[in-house]
DNA sequence: CTAATTCTGTACCGATCGGTAAGGATTCGA
DNA sequence: TCGAATCCTTACCGATCGGTACAGAATTAG
């Protein structure tokens, strides 16, 4: 998961993954089938390990709290010192040859689909009345995951996370602003 | 330059370039010395050509229409129709194999260097009275390329021009509260 | 202690990678 | 019209790609 990570699916070769393993190849494909379908298996298990953080903040009480966390908590993610920076989502593959395309689609619709859900959370707010009826749940979601999207170029490119939070902040002003989100209680921190 | 755009760095073989470009690979050595250089040059000549908006923006008069320039023209250069979706510095190549991680750093300095060159606009800014005193130029430039690094990610996924738009509304509403920007006289475009 | 079985590791498959050497066609100056 | 210099193309280089055949080692069953 971790050479996929940081090289992106192309490159990492299989030599790559059975080094990385303590493998053999003929043990990878056995246990496996191939690369695409490792590489589909690590995806699993990123999102459910290194991603979790998104069903704790979809859990969360009210919008902002759902996105304050989503935000705060991808900065985390995504500048973990003992992991690749970046996110495996993005590093993955955002572009590869024409015979990997369906990788580069794969890991498109598994961010969209995300959104999609962070969607449905805010449309559930609006009807609970905690979004105003105005907000729009379809942009606020596409803007929220813009902004994870671009945390992790950024942190693949070295950003720290101190200075990655304060992104994160203005962003969240952001979704205030444009959603009329009730505020939590105590005081956000303001950049 | 497109065929780099499309397929990334590693995703482009050199035979996909000399089809491309019409030519015989000899000829491409002749010509560029080699793909990396190659490839520096396509890059340079994409900040060029398709990256020409940002110039202008940086022109603009006040720091909020600086931003708004760079995040409205950003969404159309990474949505153009007759082009790879997406922006080539991002899609060049956010994560590689070892042997080209030079490739990568390059690429992530470039982008930085932009985001330092807003940072100094907007500190102009702030000593020209034009942003408060309290506002944070490099904690915003910081902001607005992720912005801008996101949607690149979601228009290489296919999302549509009018939808990043949305996106780049609410991101202008968050740096305006995040820098006490004053609004030009006009009214913007709330989502 | 032997026989059947799993399992690991070596060695190899054709294809393609980035990059290049050498020959055949073409164009140019004289 | 001839010789020379410049292309352009074909063919190939070693290395590596993803993927596999096969033999020897370890394990288990009887």
């Amino acid at each position: 998961m971790e050479v996929f990570w940081r090289q992106g699916y192309e490159g990492a070769s299989v030599n790559d993954l059975t080094e990385a393993m303590g493998i053999n190849k003929p043990s990878l494909y056995a246990a496996y089938g191939g690369k695409e379908e490792l590489f589909r298996k690590a995806v699993a298990r990123y999102a459910e390990r290194d991603m979790g953080y998104a069903r704790d903040a979809f859990a969360q009480p009210s919008a902002y709290e759902v996105v304050a966390t989503l935000l705060r908590e991808n900065v985390i993610a995504v500048t973990r010192p003992d992991k690749p920076h970046g996110c495996l989502s993005i590093q993955g593959g955002v572009a590869c040859s024409t015979e990997n395309a369906p990788v580069a689609g794969f890991l498109a619709s598994s961010r969209l689909a995300g959104e999609g859900a962070l969607a449905d959370r805010l449309a559930r707010a609006v009807a609970e009345g905690d979004l105003p009826a105005h907000a729009d749940p379809i942009a606020l979601a596409r803007f929220v995951m813009i902004v994870t999207e671009g945390q992790a170029v950024h942190a693949a490119a070295g950003v720290s996370r101190e200075d990655l939070r304060q992104a994160a902040e203005i962003a969240l002003a952001g979704f205030s602003a444009a959603s009329g989100a009730r505020l939590p209680e105590r005081a956000t921190d303001p950049v």
